[in-house]
DNA sequence: TTCATAATTCGACGATAACCGAAGCATGGG
DNA sequence: CCCATGCTTCGGTTATCGTCGAATTATGAA
């Protein structure tokens, strides 16, 4: 009847609640291994097999073999893109999950989406960039000043992402769920936190998405970007 | 075992090929009665009825009584960016719809994405604009400079969407699912389409996504935009 | 080689949900 | 008042798919 790209069959590999938590866990942006997003989707070896290889069959992940392991990785930002917009049709709807651990707390403060830093501090990054004029935000469009190439130079980020020749936007919003509000994604907002990684100001906390600051880490954090 | 919003509730409503069909027919922007949304997907006017109310109690639909007809539409321009996003990922993997029919090509050619110009002449537009300086492109990023403000204002748009006070972005780039570039959305991507009809250049085919250009007003077309 | 771990394949069970026929409500017109 | 139209609800059938137990292959370690 109609044409042009065939919708409901990668999101029907969506819509499988196993599948959904896979992805969910992948959206922290680092590999994990077949076994690894069996426990985080509660099922067994056997299934997380079977959903494993449609998922990959379908293009939304990556595999690399190393050793008896498989890694699993998303395919690329585009497939993260797609995952945060269903999550705020999600939120927008009321339809939380309805389990809420004790983790969440911090999952809403400090939390990694794909590569770059969510939840309340990712929004008070980004504000703090847009209040001192290093970020101009034009409506949903973001762009780095001339001061804020400065600032990245000063704060030890590689200057060789500043060129435009790659693929990749450097300045992004990305719209917070937990806050919903936007929060910096881009080339420069996972630079950014590599940085934030690289000066022991936090740490991802294994087997999760939160970011654990340290309290002289979160001091630092705050005087950069809430001044 | 993990928190946030609930991918897979939603993603499901998307993962069925009659409830897809009927999305994909909502992108033209129009609402549209159950009775012609069922034609579209191909079923019975029951089962329409059921997968409509799903989709407006996941909240992706609004409803709207006129007398005794009730038309559907897409919720907003959220909705359809993320059907956007998956088309995206589908023609990636190679998952086309295998049915093509003889409409294709007029599709690819000009057609309406949700509320803005799409196909190779939406593709084009946004490249004349750029070439000719009136609208700056910061790798994903889009912005209308100070000469397209002119530009704008000459070509007849209403001024009033230049405020930023509103909460859509004035420009945004969407991936062209056909022909795999960017082409211009956002409220003047919606207002430049808007344009174009009451200038008599184009107007919408009947029960289709088609935007059909009348020779005078395609020769119109290229010399503003393709110059 | 032998054992342990990681992951896949096979087969069968069970539940969910899409689908349509038929009947039931509304709304609008003659 | 009666009929036609647009849409919804109900019941029952069918089929698809997620799930796990058991067995199989592959890799690494002892």
């Amino acid at each position: 009847m109609k044409a042009g790209p065939d919708i409901a069959l990668i999101a029907s590999l969506l819509g499988d609640p196993a599948r959904a938590n896979m992805l969910t866990a992948l959206m922290g942006g680092q590999a994990l291994t077949a076994g690894e997003l069996a426990a985080q989707a509660g099922v067994t070896a056997q299934t997380a097999s079977t959903h494993l290889a449609k998922l990959e069959a379908g293009g939304l992940l990556t595999v690399r073999r190393q050793g008896r392991h498989r890694y699993f990785a998303l395919s690329g930002s585009d497939v993260a893109q797609v995952l945060e917009g269903l999550m705020g049709l999600a939120i927008r709807a009321g339809h939380q999950r309805t389990r809420t651990g004790p983790k969440e707390p911090a999952l809403r403060q400090a939390r990694v989406c794909y590569d770059h830093l969510a939840g309340d501090l990712g929004v008070a990054m980004l504000d703090g960039l847009v209040r001192r004029g290093l970020i101009a935000e034009q409506g949903e469009n973001l762009s780095l000043t001339p001061a804020g190439q400065d600032f990245t130079m000063e704060f030890g980020i590689d200057p060789g992402i500043l060129a435009t020749s790659s693929r990749r936007p450097l300045c992004k919003s990305c719209l917070d769920w937990s806050a919903r509000r936007s929060h910096l994604a881009g080339a420069l907002g996972a630079a950014l936190l590599d940085r934030i990684y690289a000066l022991g100001w936090a740490r991802r906390l294994p087997d999760s998405r939160i970011v654990s600051f340290s309290p002289g880490g979160l001091k630092h954090f705050q005087r950069v970007f809430a001044t």
